[in-house]
DNA sequence: GTCTATAGCCGGATAGAC
DNA sequence: GTCTATCCGGCTATAGAC
């Protein structure tokens, strides 16, 4: 008896090892070549292991596309908790932005998937989005706009806001490749991403910033 | 003789009528599904036409995701060349910006095409930007870094100034459904476009004003 | 130039031995 | 839990009648 809830446990161990290797692959793939574009086969392959031990852990494909969309979403949308009203507004949106590029930088093929997602059409996320995502985001755009009653940020739609600050910072990881041919077909080394980082809050702290206020950035190179 | 001319030029004419119906369906099936998504079968059915007769008029599906999206690029990066060296560095800019939001809401296919085109990671369109707009982007730069020399506008980095504009230009294009949970499912409304053009045309234009500027934006609501 | 029928391939999924 | 062999369905592409 004894022996047997052991073996139990040890499967238990091995199948989240595999189930987790397998998700990983996965993430790598699905983010180079799409949900479409991505074999089984090739997943396997690259984890030396017949497709049919991927389909042992993941009945289907469709099962583990789902299962490396939950792993991103969570991730992904947290970030805006991060704006909290502070005494300083700028400061505020200038912390949610810098996180947000580094996110892109981080897990760049989190994003990438996340817009092959929502370009295929199928859109898996945007129910996840709908329920999880859309409260929250009110939720901060009522404090934005507390900001500007006050007098403390430039009048700008503040969902519209969030659509830009989305739109810029998840550029640098979806258009990497974009990016790229201006690099002479490298990927945008560390120096170039920090001028980059520094270009985008500079825009946006900038652009929030409500007239009449010193143009100056707070936060400079440092991160 | 005389009638085997007419016959020769009557079937020009039926190729290139046909060629464009095909192209015009494969533009709007691509841009929902992706090319890995989309069947020939499914372009064929939305003309009421069998799968052959799209093979006769483009060998492989390959040569005509060619064709479109020829028809996109030079379309597509077109705009850039409206920025020209003005009296006014910030209405320049805010015009660039207006024309490339407009493109968003005017061929979004376009748009999202080129996005799947670079996630998917083969990149034909890579080449083409490549060869005929990294001159370009690099010639717009040195205007806009003449500009900053002049204390017109703000000193953010040039190339990272295009890569958020077309971030968030491009956004409103791409991430039509997620903008769309939002909205209550539904697409954005020719007035919320509107608003978020000004907020687009608001935060980009005072984001590269310089400091000391008067921060009122030149032009409002009427594009 | 247009259509029907079908060949041929590829990828997802399963059966069943180990 | 792992692997080999294989089935099956869907899609691209072609052959060939009209």
């Amino acid at each position: 008896m004894r022996r047997q809830t052991q073996a139990i446990a040890a499967k238990a161990r091995i199948r989240k090892i595999n189930e987790e290797r397998i998700t990983t692959a996965a993430i790598a793939a699905f983010a180079n070549k799409g949900a479409h574009g991505t074999t089984i086969a090739e997943i396997a392959a690259s984890l030396d292991m017949p497709t049919a031990t991927v389909h042992y852990y993941f009945k289907n494909k469709e099962t583990l596309y789902d299962a490396v969309l939950q792993q991103i979403v969570h991730l992904w949308f947290s970030k805006i908790a991060g704006i909290e009203d502070g005494e300083d507004p700028l400061a505020e949106i200038e912390k949610y932005v810098r996180s947000k590029m580094e996110f892109s930088r981080q897990y760049p093929e989190a994003s990438r998937i996340f817009a092959s997602d929502i370009l295929g059409g199928h859109a898996n996320i945007l129910s996840k989005v709908e329920t999880e995502i859309r409260p929250i985001v009110a939720k901060k755009c009522e404090l934005i706009d507390g900001w500007i009653r006050m007098g403390r940020i430039r009048p700008i739609d503040p969902l519209n806001l969030f659509f830009m600050i989305w739109g810029i910072t998840e550029y640098y990881a979806n258009f990497a490749s974009e990016i790229g041919v201006f690099f002479d077909g490298k990927p945008m080394p560390d120096a170039e991403f920090e001028k980059a980082v520094q270009a985008v809050v500079d825009l946006v702290v900038n652009g929030c910033r409500p007239a009449g206020q010193s143009g100056v950035v707070l936060a400079t190179a440092g991160a």
